[in-house]
RNA sequence: GGGCCGUUAGCUCAGUAGGAAGAGCACCGGACUUUUAAUCCGGGUGUCACAGGUUCGAUCCCUGUACGGCCCA
């Protein structure tokens, strides 16, 4: 359906509201010659936080006659005959407006009182004043419509539920609820805090390839896609590690990167596809420095938004240092009885029975150590509630981390748990290029025998630790997962912006 | 991948043991110069997610599909 007052290709949509608005704003232009849409800037003097800090000295009916020049999204709309109330919204707090004939002028006011809808973006002129009743106001001495809102906000009271709606179209979550303003710049508290902490070490921050012809660093399923020019397959990035380290070979000390990685693999509350995470690597520090380096951004970025005393879904987490240290071999040993140190090299069926008997799915070519690994994922994990570091991961699920010299079945490695989630990823890197050919070897073995989760072999890494890898601590911490237990967001979708959605129809 | 739940007006939600689809807010028209979920008068704006089936008749019952959510793997 077609109208000729629309331009040529314009849809007319069936919705009520966006007809009538969008009708209203071709009569405003046509009537009035004011297009909304024509301005470019708008000299936005005041926030509106601004304003409530510094008038709020106010009393009831007195008024300042500092001008306010300000701007923001209209709300909602009391109309009073030849007065108006209004909320007037901006990217920082939200105010009273006091519309008044008197104040504004006739046909100042009449225009308002005609043109201007709730959403509408709004330029403002007037003085802070305080209502009769108490509520700090700006009266309107002039205001500007500066773009027009063709489409109805949410719900004033209710706001705006459907997650649908919420993550597909998160600008109007982002209108309807200002907590989800807050969760963001929260976000971005903890990524500038983690930069700050860094750089205050001296690290420098850099960007490596998310395009890669090899897709390295992590047990993951990469996206593939397809280079034209190139004529070949190219991955998206599933970790940042084996570039950093090449770094760290190239002489550049400290380094770190924050950014995207892509795994391709299933969708829930803790897992997007792509999600953003902080790889750091130090030369000549070990695993131990970086675990204090780890305990040190966490608790920074906990200060940074709010408090180091968090309620998680209702579960209290402190995370006031020192955070508990505890191994691997211990935690499960407490929680099953299962004691590594007691099975040798011919026991690894010993430890699978171990394993049947508890009730775990043991598909039979286990190792003892991937049995230790699965009990700790079963039995532990999962109730490592407040901030734990779980350290001295067995040897055979760390394939790029240095071996414990005292005992080589184990790494100078730890995981950081929080509310029974991975957070945090750390070791003592590995940077024996005879010992790493090693480990991508085995890693190709667990490939070829069908875990399409193995690490590839990366030939041009080994190259690099060829020409000498200093001692290096590297850490990799989850960006999303930590924002979400320090924003109390019940789902990874509510730190992203744009979480990945299935495309509808 | 498996199980459970959801999808009704722009938004938040009712509803029908199967008989012409509802409320509040929003929106439209009118009144109103201190309201703040303003109030008062008038107006319902809908492919009940989609496609089949059962039925005289389906938003409701059945099957399938799509999208979303939660739990599990």
């Amino acid at each position: 359906m077609t109208d000729e007052r629309f331009p040529e290709g314009t849809e007319v949509q069936e919705d009520e509201i966006l007809r009538q608005r969008t009708e209203k704003l071709l009569r405003l232009r046509d009537d009035e010659g004011y297009d909304p849409f024509a301005h470019e800037k708008w000299i936005k003097k005041h926030t509106l936080d601004f304003v409530r800090e510094n008038f709020n000295h106010l009393t009831e009916d007195e008024k300042d006659d500092t001008e306010i020049v300000t701007a923001g999204r209209l709300m909602i709309i009391r109309r009073h005959g030849k007065a108006t109330f209004a909320d007037l919204a901006d990217e920082t707090s939200s105010m009273q407006l006091y519309f008044q004939v008197d104040a504004m002028g006739e046909e100042e006011y009449a225009f308002f009182k005609k043109w201007v809808d709730t959403g509408d973006m709004l330029g403002v002129v007037g003085y802070p004043f305080r209502t009769k009743r108490g509520e700090l106001s700006i009266l309107v001495t002039r205001c500007v419509l500066l773009a027009k809102a063709l489409r109805p906000l949410p719900e004033k009271w209710h706001g705006l539920k459907e997650t649908e709606i919420r993550y597909r179209q998160r600008y109007v979550d982002l209108i309807a609820n200002p907590e989800v303003r807050e969760t963001f710049r929260k976000r971005a508290r903890i990524v500038s805090t983690f930069r700050r902490v860094l750089e205050d070490h001296g690290t420098l921050e850099v960007e490596t390839p998310i395009l890669a012809t090899l897709a390295g660093g992590a047990n993951a399923r990469p996206f593939q896609t397809f280079h034209n020019a190139l004529g070949i397959n190219m991955y998206l990035r599933i970790a940042t590690e084996l570039y950093l380290k090449r770094l760290i070979v190239g002489m550049l000390g400290r380094v770190y990167e924050i950014g995207k990685n892509f795994r391709n693999e299933g969708i829930d509350t803790m897992h997007n596809p792509e999600f953003t995470s902080m790889e750091v690597y130090w030369a000549y520090a070990d695993y131990q420095d970086i675990m204090d380096l780890t305990e040190e951004l966490i608790v920074a970025s906990a200060d940074a938004v709010g408090s180091r005393d968090v309620v998680y879904q209702g579960t209290p987490i402190s995370f006031h240092p020192p955070f508990r240290r505890a191994t691997m071999a211990e935690l499960v040993r407490e929680a099953t009885g299962f004691d590594i140190g007691g099975f040798g090299p011919g026991d690894d069926e010993k430890a699978r029975g171990f394993a049947r008997a508890k009730g775990v799915d043991v598909e039979g070519g286990e190792s003892r150590f991937v049995i230790l690994t699965k009990l700790f994922e079963e039995f532990v994990e999962g109730n490592l509630i407040q901030p734990t570091f779980v350290l001295g991961l067995p040897t055979e699920v760390s394939p790029l981390a240095k071996k414990n010299p005292e005992n080589p079945d184990f790494t100078n490695r730890f995981e950081l748990f929080i509310n029974g989630s991975e957070v945090a990823n750390a070791f003592s890197e590995l940077n024996d290029p005879l010992d790493q050919r090693e480990r991508f070897q085995d890693q190709l073995k667990k490939k070829e025998a069908g875990d399409d989760e193995a690490h590839v072999f990366d030939e041009d890494y080994i190259n690099a630790l060829e020409y000498g890898l200093p001692p290096t601590g590297g850490l990799g911490i989850g960006i999303d997962r930590l924002t979400m237990f320090l924003t109390d967001s019940r789902s990874i979708r509510d730190v992203i912006l744009f979480p990945t959605m299935r495309p509808k129809a």
